[in-house]
DNA sequence: ATCTGTAATGCGACTCAGTCGCAACACAAT
DNA sequence: ATTGTGTTGCGACTGAGTCGCATTACAGAT
């Protein structure tokens, strides 16, 4: 994650209060999981990991949490290349949008603020007069350690 | 598509013969398919319409001919957001990369080529010292129609 | 503190995309 | 024509994600 952790915990909560949205312990746990999560989570791991919190924790209200969260822009949604089955990865969303690059050889995943990538989406609502909510660049290719 | 129907039809074969890759019956109905494609294919309608060429063709071949193409990079494949179920979506990979923008509303979907888009791209080989074999940006929004 | 309407949950059954092992087959090189 | 290997169809399977429904729990009102 491309974050400082001078967040808060229980911020995702306090947006979602905000928003006049009810919360309830599975709910808690989830967001609890996702917030102090240190790398992409796909949801079996979040479901996982949230019952370790609250065993009730079912599979179907994660995945209704996850379509929440990514409604009300809170989260984003990731294949990070489909390097590992079908499934797909959960990361909050911050301030600034990044970049994920997948090595096909290692499986590293690296990220990468860019500013030309800001001015790409500027041009392309611009241009195209487009309203963007959401944007993702997902690479794949080979790490510094793996390149041959 | 954003490419000129300059292309030969049976181009896909060629590359395929170059590089000593066997063509079958199955192998010529699924590239036909994608070749001559107007709009991006889910596996399913390429299965559909491949069978309209050659009857017995399987879905498993469908994906194994899909891989290969990957694997090839001769093809990429797309998420489109997802607007319609998890499936993925593919088209033909030509000189130039573009950009994908689906509507959240209508679910149209836009391509854009972008100088931008090759310029953050060097930026990210360079910066990351990463080797790029795939690069995908995928927009969802709202387009000039649905914005409000 | 209790009541109450509505939203969220667990459960189980289901759909759908994609995979896999295997025996039969077909390509292309000799 | 023969042959080895790559490819195919088939059918069974996995795993992600969805859905309907009866039950429960939240939060606002009393
Ligand atoms: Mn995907
Ligand atoms: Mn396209
Ligand atoms: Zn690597
Ligand atoms: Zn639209």
């Amino acid at each position: 994650m491309p974050l400082p952790q001078t967040e808060i915990p229980g911020r995702l909560q306090m947006q979602l209060a905000e928003r006049g949205i009810r919360m309830t312990g599975p709910r808690r746990a989830i967001l609890s999981v996702i917030e102090t999560a240190t790398k992409h989570l796909d949801a079996t791991q979040i479901l996982r990991k949230a019952r370790t919190l609250d065993a009730s924790v079912d599979r179907s209200t994660v995945y209704r949490t996850l379509d929440l969260l990514k409604r009300q822009g809170l989260i984003d949604e990731l294949d990070l290349m489909h390097l590992n089955g079908e499934g797909h990865y959960y990361e909050r969303k911050l301030g600034r949008d990044h970049i994920h690059m997948a090595c096909l050889r290692c499986g590293k995943i690296t990220e990468f603020v860019s500013k030309t990538f800001e001015s790409l989406k500027k041009q392309l609502e611009r241009d195209c007069n487009f309203h963007i909510v959401v944007a993702r660049l997902e690479v794949g290719g080979y790490c510094s350690a793996c390149r041959h």
